[in-house]
DNA sequence: TAGCACATTGACGCGAACGTCAACGTTCAG
DNA sequence: CTGAACGTTGACGTTCGCGTCAATGTGCTA
């Protein structure tokens, strides 16, 4: 097995632009404004996206579609970020220490930040939602009261109950 | 007491976009793009926002700043919505049935949509949010490794225990 | 009645985040 | 070795969501 599926090779930008769903002027555009770092390259030119490149991608989008955040500002957090990286890479010749271990601390609290930002942001989202599921329950109130005193033909189409929960 | 705190009165732009946290630009350019339907005016054409203007205009900032949707979409919702307030006013007076059920529906649709939206949401930040207190667990593990190894005063910045949770 | 803060419309400007050519080079199957 | 598919770098264009004048009118105070 060669790894046929998806995972473990390098891809070029237009596999790349398709499994993120991306464009490939947006990914080169990521690159242009340092927050993809430079990809490798095959001989030609051509860039090869190897699947930590990937993972990035994937992780700004996230950052972006989901947490709303600019792009400058997902630049700085994985740049900050990026201390894991350089972890993994020739860390343990630690030219000096109590640096790197800053370099950490300052990591770990950007993280921290953005842990913090998510719980603000599903806090707000979640008391938004209540006040949505509570605007469908007069929906369906009214829905009720009008529907059954025009006796109508109910056979609209078939939505479903869809639950609205808690 | 002529109500001097805050609600039940009406603003004019500048003091309606500072309480918004807006600009007065901004409340024009709502306007301008239908989001906000034209509020009433003062005899020299200066706008008067009634509170339910600001409480749409605080709907919007949520929208927009919580959920990231583009002023064209919450327009789109909004729109969708005001079958709320076509009931709460003349619609007894009930000209033709069967069309203002529908439009109930539609209207339900749309909420529920976007509750939808919202589960999708909190449901990828949260998952999010567990790979980041994952992180947080490494670096964790790596500041205890590195700070015991070099046996360091542990003295830096207070910035004590942040429960990551579960 | 003057003066100043506040508002109005119109128009142009701007940064972010790409879209869209154009002109050209690369890869690879046949 | 040729052609189609794919990629490269500019460079200019576009949309969104306002910012920022400028010229002018309004409201209220003294």
């Amino acid at each position: 097995m060669t790894d046929s599926t998806s995972q473990e090779r390098f891809l070029q930008i237009g596999e790349a632009a398709e499994r993120a769903r991306l464009t490939q002027r947006t990914l080169r555009y990521y690159e242009e404004k340092g927050l993809l770092a430079p990809p490798t390259r095959m001989e030609g030119g051509f860039r090869l996206y190897s699947p930590q490149d990937m993972e990035r991608i994937e992780r700004i989008r996230q950052l972006k579609e989901l947490l709303g955040f600019s792009l400058a500002e997902i630049k700085e957090m994985l740049d900050a970020e990026d201390v894991r990286l350089q972890i993994r890479a020739g860390w343990r010749a630690d030219a000096d220490a109590a640096e790197k271990v800053e370099k950490l601390r300052r990591a770990r609290e950007v993280t921290l930040h953005q842990i913090q930002l998510i719980d603000q942001k599903m806090a707000r989202m979640a008391s938004l939602r209540d006040e949505l599921a509570e605007r469908i329950r007069k929906y369906d109130e009214w829905l009720l009261k009008h529907t059954e005193a025009a006796g109508g033909s109910d056979a609209t189409q078939g939505e479903g109950r869809a639950t609205v929960g808690s």
